[in-house]
RNA sequence: GCACCCAUAGCUCAGCUGGAUAGAGCGCUGCCCUCCGAAGGCAGAGGCCAGAGGUUCGAAUCCUCUUGGGUGCGCCA
């Protein structure tokens, strides 16, 4: 139990005195009562609202409230202080002993400081990255494929039974376009002139498909009409496209549980069930659609085609699941899709590109009529990254096929410096990366401060270690007030977990590490006008022990942080 | 025309789901290396949280409207 668990308890049985005095209704709601460091350390080591909230319906003021609560919570042994401030917070002080306690228990739970059962073991699919299996992964996948995956680790670590997928849309039209461009390439590999039309793939990517495929068939398809050869290229062009997109993903360390193809849900009849589950709730009816504003269209016609009610749940029209063809919509296939996920778990979270921002609000309604709002689902956007170098754009080309991947982005800054860069915004806003300044080794570059604090931390303890010192913890009263201030600051980590996964924005972890370091760092600098605060003292081998012990956990901290997002800490630098 | 996202210091962004005097980095001003990593740190200046209403003990945060930016909007995917 973190320092603030337990002081919560407490609280709680405090308030539970003062019902037991009559002083207090037994059956307030105390949901809103919280308690949390103070953003201003002069107000104490804990803060809680519980007055403000419960005065109200209790039926007095705060400040009366406090004053009977302050009572209570100042009988506990590890509160030095009780403070009413302001319009009603109770200010906790507390024995540094306290925070000497929640060192300890960072060293005891080592690796799984900040670990909790807050999912309560229930299973959550995270489905993100989806890039159609066409082309390599570019950088435009690269920040949902990291937020998806980092997202995936802290709900894992916040007790959810997390499954990582990827859904391939491999039953659409670019499928088809995909097997047509690979048939070029293959004519080409047996010798014919190729040239690519507009509107076919022409990335060099496609060449060793083409060639795999000569070899394989000879020139059986050479002037074969497409019905021959079309389905059987398209899958061989598809597994060999998600084999490319499955090493692009490896290189920045993401791995997919589950691999769900949308051809074989078709195949399954998954989406004919879902249509008539929800025509049997009268969901989906036959009906006309409005000709679509804003743009002209020539050749616009109305046709009956099956509409599903989005309007009944805020979308602007009825959309349709079925083409006047008869296939199905990338609507109505991603219903039927979620339809299928849903049965098997208890909440779903999807990593969206912004683009397709505008039809989060129908699949939400339309999912949760399908599970009459058993399974949470919920859609994150992840918003546009401009690629910058030196504050100027890169420019890129879609149509020449030079894009800047996925796999070239890794290969310049690495690994870590994409990962965690790709977390330094929330993911809701539009974020610049700029490969010259991620990699800058400064201080306005929070990958390089973080993993400085920590190769400092690590050097630190080899310089203590070759000097016959070690981390100690016998003597951790001897740390004083700078160190509590930094102990501190690594409590908020498990805080800062939770809060991030309950708000599913990995994100958080990103900022709360740069503010561990930059307490860190301050912390070290002490020593620099002052030699008693360095870590290393030889004439005190029980202070320095304490400080190394703290140095020691302080880092455990930043790699436990670092390990959700998927970085490694650096040891030196 | 419509939907969604965004608007916080000169710049780039946080703000712990409604808490106290709104924070950090860059840039600017002035300091700190005989030293375990100065690749750092300390201090100062800089704000009508786009605007207007509303909700309540309390709003940058929630609701409505307005303004200004971004993204998208076909039976495409």
């Amino acid at each position: 139990m973190t320092l603030f668990e337990k002081f919560a308890v407490h609280v709680d049985h405090a308030l539970d005195a003062l019902v037991a005095k009559g002083s207090l209704p037994a059956d307030l709601d105390r949901s809103n009562v919280t308690l949390e460091p103070p953003r201003d350390t002069t107000h104490g080591d804990l803060a809680t609202n519980a007055a403000m909230v419960l005065a109200k319906p209790a039926g007095t003021n705060p400040r009366a409230l406090a004053e009977i609560l302050a009572v209570e919570l100042a009988k506990l042994d590890a509160v030095s202080g009780v403070e009413i401030a302001g319009p009603g917070f109770l200010n906790l002080r507390l024995h540094p002993s306290a925070w000497i306690d929640e060192l300890r228990a960072i060293g005891q739970s080592g690796e799984n400081y900040g670990r909790s059962h807050i999912g309560d073991g229930k299973a959550v699919n995270v489905e993100y990255v989806s890039a159609n299996p066409t082309g390599p992964m570019h950088m435009g996948h690269c920040r949902g494929a990291v937020v998806g995956d980092a997202l995936a680790s802290l709900l894992e670590y916040s007790g959810f039974k997390v499954i990582r997928e990827y859904y391939i849309n491999d039953a659409g039209g670019q499928v088809d376009t995909l097997a047509r461009s690979v048939h070029l390439r293959y004519r080409e590999a047996l010798g014919q002139d190729i040239e690519i039309p507009e509107g076919l793939y022409p990335g060099d990517y496609l060449i060793p498909v083409g060639q795999r495929l000569a070899k394989e068939f000879g020139d059986q398809f050479l002037d074969a009409p497409e019905s021959e050869w079309l389905v059987l290229f398209r899958k061989s062009a598809v597994a060999d496209m998600m084999e490319m997109i499955k090493a692009d993903l490896a290189l920045l360390g993401i791995h997919h549980d589950l691999f769900s193809s949308e051809a074989e849900l078709h195949d399954a009849g998954k989406a004919d069930a879902a249509e008539a589950e929800l025509r049997a709730r009268g969901l989906i009816y036959d009906g006309e659609l409005e000709k679509p504003k804003g743009k002209e269209i020539e050749d616009w016609e109305p046709v009956t085609l099956p509409l599903f009610r989005s309007t009944q749940f805020g979308d602007d029209q009825d959309r349709p699941i079925k083409k006047s063809n008869g296939s199905w919509t990338y609507f109505g296939a991603d219903l039927a899709y979620h339809y299928q996920k849903s049965r098997n778990v208890d909440a779903m979270v999807d990593i969206w590109g912004a683009d397709h921002a505008g039809t989060v609000k129908r699949i939400k309604a339309a999912v949760n009529a399908l599970t009459e709002g058993k399974v949470q689902f919920d859609v994150k956007l992840v918003q546009m990254v401009r690629l910058l170098r030196g504050g100027e754009p890169v420019k890129m080309s879609k149509r020449s096929g030079s894009f800047v991947t996925l796999s070239e982005m890794v290969e310049e800054v690495g690994k870590d410096v994409v990962r965690f860069t790709m977390l330094t915004r929330k993911s809701d806003a539009q974020m610049d990366f700029d490969f010259a300044k991620v990699v800058e080794a400064s201080k306005d570059n929070p990958v390089f401060y973080v993993q400085y604090a920590h190769a400092r931390i690590q050097s630190t303890l080899r310089k203590a270690q070759a000097e016959g010192m070690e981390s100690d913890a016998t003597y951790l009263n001897l740390l004083g007030n700078e160190e509590i201030a930094l102990i501190r600051e690594a409590a908020n980590f498990p805080r800062i977990v939770e809060a991030a996964a309950k708000a599913s924005e990995p994100h958080r972890i990103a900022f709360y590490l740069s503010d561990l370091a930059a307490a860190f760092h301050a912390y070290w600098n002490l020593g620099n006008d002052q030699p008693d605060k360095r870590f290393i003292l030889a004439q005190n081998p029980a202070l320095t022990g304490a400080r190394l012990f703290m140095a020691a956990n302080i880092g455990q901290v930043i790699r436990n942080g670092l390990r959700l997002m998927g970085v490694e800490a650096a040891n030196s630098m």
